[in-house]
DNA sequence: TTATCTGCAAACATTTTGCAGCGAG
DNA sequence: CTCGCTGCAAAATGTTTGCAGATAA
């Protein structure tokens, strides 16, 4: 049902998208059907500059960050042990514990379809 | 008049802080302060995981990251070149162009006065 | 029967905006 | 007078929820 999340997706653009492919289904259904699969791990979410959530299917093997084009949103993700690394290291030099961290990274993609 | 701001506040928080001084502000009023100052360049402002923005008081002096606690909100600003190297580095490998990053950490600050 | 899933619409939270009042120039 | 700042309330947007009907075990 939400193989079409290839990238980061609102849960209005998601919705519009599986109307367009003939589903019928509810804007309130697409929310719960996201946050289910949210809770079950299956989806990633991160937060839009303008305060929406975008969910991304990713295989939850870990932490892990994404590379997002902002013109197609086509998305890559990226382990980043050393960022990790560094994290934790800055964290601890400040005296902090239990941190989380989390990172994106905004571009342009090389082979972006709507770059015309 | 966003003295207050020494850590991430969302706008409600600030508001609330203001009316507690004694100072008869709306919250319409605070909105406008707001987006009037993140206009000038004098706030940053990121996106809490509840989808509400959060305002914090920062040098305007170039890019950087924040370590904010998650009990008290107290924030430590990061200056992380070599991040930005790294993202950049990660990025252009993946044939993305003009990327930009976001990133926070968030923890448990060492001298959190609401630990107890 | 119960349990889950669905749609619709209302509720809710955050943020923005329209209108009017007030003080400064 | 105009201009800008303010408060109140309503609107706009994104998200959640209450209720009832359908379907499955």
């Amino acid at each position: 049902m939400l193989q079409e999340a290839t990238g980061f997706l609102t849960a209005r653009q998601l919705h519009e998208r599986l109307r367009r492919r003939g589903e019928q289904i509810s804007l309130a259904t697409v929310y719960r059907a996201l946050q289910a699969l949210t809770e079950d791990g299956h989806l990633d979410v991160t937060m839009g500059t303008a305060g929406e959530h975008r969910y991304c299917r990713c295989a939850g093997d870990g932490p892990h960050h994404h590379l997002v084009c902002r013109h197609c949103g086509h998305t890559i993700e990226i382990k980043g042990a050393l960022l990790e690394h560094w994290a934790s290291l800055v964290a601890r030099q400040h005296g902090f514990t239990a941190v989380a961290h989390r990172l994106e990274l905004e571009g342009e993609c090389a082979t972006c379809p709507t770059q015309g």
